[in-house]
DNA sequence: TAATATCCTACCAATTTAGTAGGGGATATT
DNA sequence: AATATCCCCTACTAAATTGGTAGGATATTA
């Protein structure tokens, strides 16, 4: 299951997808449209904008915007962000890749079974762009 | 990802499957051959039992077997058992539902992005049975 | 230089994870 | 009936993760 942390990242991203080209965004506007904790969203925007996914300005006029296209980014991207690995298992991940002692890969059952399961959810979150929930939910 | 505790699940579960038809296995054995702490893998194959997968027999020549053929054993089942959802969002999963506040599913379009990803594990985790895992990883 | 707004570090409580410890109860053999 | 065997149950614990808070440092604008 995603984390909170990852629900509040999509509604935050959300939001400023819906309010994209119109410059900054303040965190505290997110906030109270979105229902997330100010202080917590503050940090969930700065991962993400380390992770280049949004821009931000200083001091007055400024905020957060993002970066590329609401069509750009793609939820895949976001999930790996905030929440971690895809995958079911570390030795499958992609990104996240971390050996399973006791096991042997190449013959391991499971991890055949976790591969195909992975591949099927990439192919969908990484074709699903911000895009794609914003325009869903209007 | 998968708990630990649910991948000891699936190795403790391969080699009741291996040795399905066998007569009863002690905890010990399994715990041995698969390299799962004992006390730890007690509570599994309890929990397992109890979720009607797995019967037990106590006492001199006694153990656990599986209760049905591996070919009758799907992996989301096991998943849902040990691990809990297989879906990304309380709010799209059939088996452990939760309502999201703030947020009207009719409209919510990271919701319907997790919908289709859950069915399509599903359509994998649900086919895939422990059966398969075995036979692939001999 | 004052006001504004993000950035950074540190802390915290609650929950979950990954176990351990120890005895109780059922069963089979002797 | 005694005993050894083996699952069952309750309770406890350490460590990690989750979901936050608090407070100040830093950059920007006016
Ligand atoms: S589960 Fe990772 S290699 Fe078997
Ligand atoms: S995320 Fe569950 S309804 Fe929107």
């Amino acid at each position: 299951m995603l984390s909170k942390k990852t629900r509040y990242a999509f509604r935050a991203l959300s939001y400023l997808g819906e309010n994209y080209g119109k410059g900054p965004i303040l965190i505290s506007d997110i906030s109270k449209a979105k229902k997330i904790p100010l202080k917590f969203l503050e940090n969930i925007l700065n991962e993400l904008k380390k992770a280049d996914l949004l821009e931000s300005k200083k001091g007055k006029g400024g905020g957060y915007s993002l970066k590329v296209s609401p069509k750009k980014i793609n939820l895949a991207t976001v999930i790996r962000v905030i929440n971690g690995p895809i995958a079911l298992l570390p030795c499958v991940s992609l990104n996240f890749y971390e050996r399973c002692e006791d096991c042997d890969e190449t013959y391991c059952g499971i991890r055949k079974v976790m591969t195909i399961t992975r591949d099927a959810t990439l192919k969908i979150l990484e074709k699903k762009t911000l895009h794609d929930i914003i325009f869903a939910s209007i």
